[in-house]
DNA sequence: TTGTAAGCGTTATCAC
DNA sequence: GTGATAACGCTTACAA
């Protein structure tokens, strides 16, 4: 059926080896000898196995990377984003992409045991850190190649490569550019606890407000799902039990989205009655109805670059800078409204 | 380092046969000797080397998969959406994805050899079929398991498995809608001709025209890239050589955002002074501005299902149907404006 | 310039 | 119940 090194040989007359060596081009076959070959394997249409040469060399030109399972996250900007790319610039290293799609919690352990362990990928990429984070554990223990988008919580010590950006100072520049406007009553929903970058974007917050002078109160911020349901439902709680507020940071594009939907729900104008920000920039923000005012993180940047840095750590080349922080940048478009009066 | 049967079966006194079997599960190895087996194993963190399974059992768990690499592509939700169907389904099912991003032509042509011929997947999942798609010819032509999303040509021969939608339906029903608005002028931005899917699409248009009874115009109609862009040049080229045009079919979604994007350039507004129509209903769709009247596509349930399709191939299992038509549904939305006076 | 043989880590066959 | 041994397909010392 598929031809292997040893039907080339036969049909050739020379050794397995020779086969292999004249394919890969070495310098000590005889030029009659390769060109024998080499027309014999097109004839054949010869493909080398690449299990074989994987478990040979000990190298699959592969990354892995888990992302969450949930019939909820094909609408998932963020990961598609960061997956291409991650994607697109693993291809120009001629690396390939391990995928395996796995909810959070025991299952998706197992799926990094199992990458890993089984030495499925040479590196992987994770996302999305969350506090004394399983995953990170894990692959420091087995001293494994990876790359993080996203650094530890504030209180844990971050000792792994990793791109993120400063979610404190984009937060922060939402609350500046909503006091600017005139706002002194700005509701926050923050990410599960349990991410890391929660608290970032919580000190930013409280950054924001202190610098304007504002009172923070605890009961202007909620917790979202980093869904559209999330802002959804976020936006309700906090308008309903707070009528004063009149302008909510989602503390991601997604909920932003559905804090619109909320809010244009009630009959109410986002960016007239009540000014609206999200974060990540995701190409929807663009499109939305209002367009989204929110900080830019470039994600698909960010994908291309923890490809480059993984690639070094897998070669062992020495990393002159494995731990980037970038500042993101505000993009003020028309869901935070003009000044108010 | 990493401990492999070979460590097991030291550090246990067995063989690395009774060590294999033992961990399988094996009926035929005394319950003592198993738990002493399994204890060492969890204390040593074992974890199979899937790359020696996959060598000798002749099969890898894993779903391949060639998405289009451009730096564009990242906002193609057409594709994302699909893999995340495909993704979520293939890890219920204990598989994986092996993604490689490659741009179309003699390159991607690589991709497939390496991943077929190579053995890398067990099967692969294509979309956007092309005229006499080569990756078609060359799956059949080494009889390897593969399922398709979308068919042949309509002069072509499907005798492949596939899930498709009706698009010459699709369109036929944008056309009515618009005609039953009151619109006689309607342009249509088409796929790239080369891809399978044009030419149903270009047959519902003219079906639709022809059942309303208006003339077929030619210049009505141009081809877009599928991207913003194309959307974005079509539409205006459309409404330039042709002022008097009130409706725009553009054939993805995506297209029919840049649609929107040039009506809007010209200081024009969507629906009420030119109605615009997409195809797809990705997640944006629902959230541009203003909302997408277009057709429902169910993609990631059709990825889902092509990855059950698949499965049943490569284990051999009969396929009670291996070519599926669905019939899509037309999503009236605000671009598609009111009844015309 | 070419060939022999070992080994990557696993499972399956067969004998004991 | 258990253990040698071969095999999956490849690369690479080492010999010739």
């Amino acid at each position: 059926m598929k031809p292997k090194l040893k039907d080339l040989a036969e049909k050739s007359g020379y050794s397995i080896t020779t086969v292999s060596r004249a394919l890969a081009g070495y310098s000590d076959v005889s030029p009659k000898t390769r060109e024998r070959i080499l027309q014999i394997a097109t004839q054949l249409g010869y493909e080398p196995n690449s299990l074989g040469q994987q478990l040979r060399l000990q190298e699959t030109r592969t990354i892995g990377m888990i992302i969450p399972a949930n019939d909820e996250s094909f609408s998932n900007d963020f990961f598609t984003q960061l997956m291409m790319g991650v994607g697109n610039m693993a291809s120009l290293h001629r690396y390939d992409l391990l995928i395996s799609a796995q909810s959070t919690g025991e299952e998706e352990m197992q799926a990094y045991r199992r990458m890993v362990g089984g030495r499925r990928a040479d590196g992987m990429i994770l996302a999305r850190t969350r506090r004394s984070d399983p995953r990170i554990v894990y692959l420091k223990s087995q001293q494994y190649p990876f790359a993080v988008s996203g650094r530890a919580a504030p209180d844990e010590q971050t000792d792994f490569p990793y791109i993120d950006v400063d979610s404190q100072a984009g937060i922060r520049m939402l609350v500046e550019h909503f006091v600017s406007l005139g706002h002194r009553h700005i509701g926050l929903i923050l990410p599960p606890p349990e991410l890391a970058f929660t608290d970032y974007r919580h000190a930013g917050y409280l950054e924001g407000l202190e610098k304007a002078g504002i009172i923070y109160r605890p009961d202007y911020v909620v917790h979202g799902n980093l869904l559209r349901s999330g802002g959804y439902y976020g936006t309700s709680q906090l308008l309903d039990e707070n009528p004063e507020i009149t302008a909510v940071i989602a503390c991601n594009d997604l909920m932003a989205l559905g804090a619109m939907s909320a809010i244009q729900g009630q009959g109410r104008r986002v960016g007239l009655d009540i000014a609206v920000a999200g974060f990540d920039d995701i190409p929807s923000a663009e499109y939305s109805h209002p367009t989204l005012t929110t900080i830019r993180q470039p994600i698909y940047e960010i994908g291309q670059r923890l490809v480059n840095m993984l690639l070094s750590l897998i070669k062992g080349h020495p990393l002159e800078d494995n731990q980037i922080l970038l500042t993101p940048t505000l993009m003020v478009r028309d869901s935070s409204g003009g000044k108010r009066v």
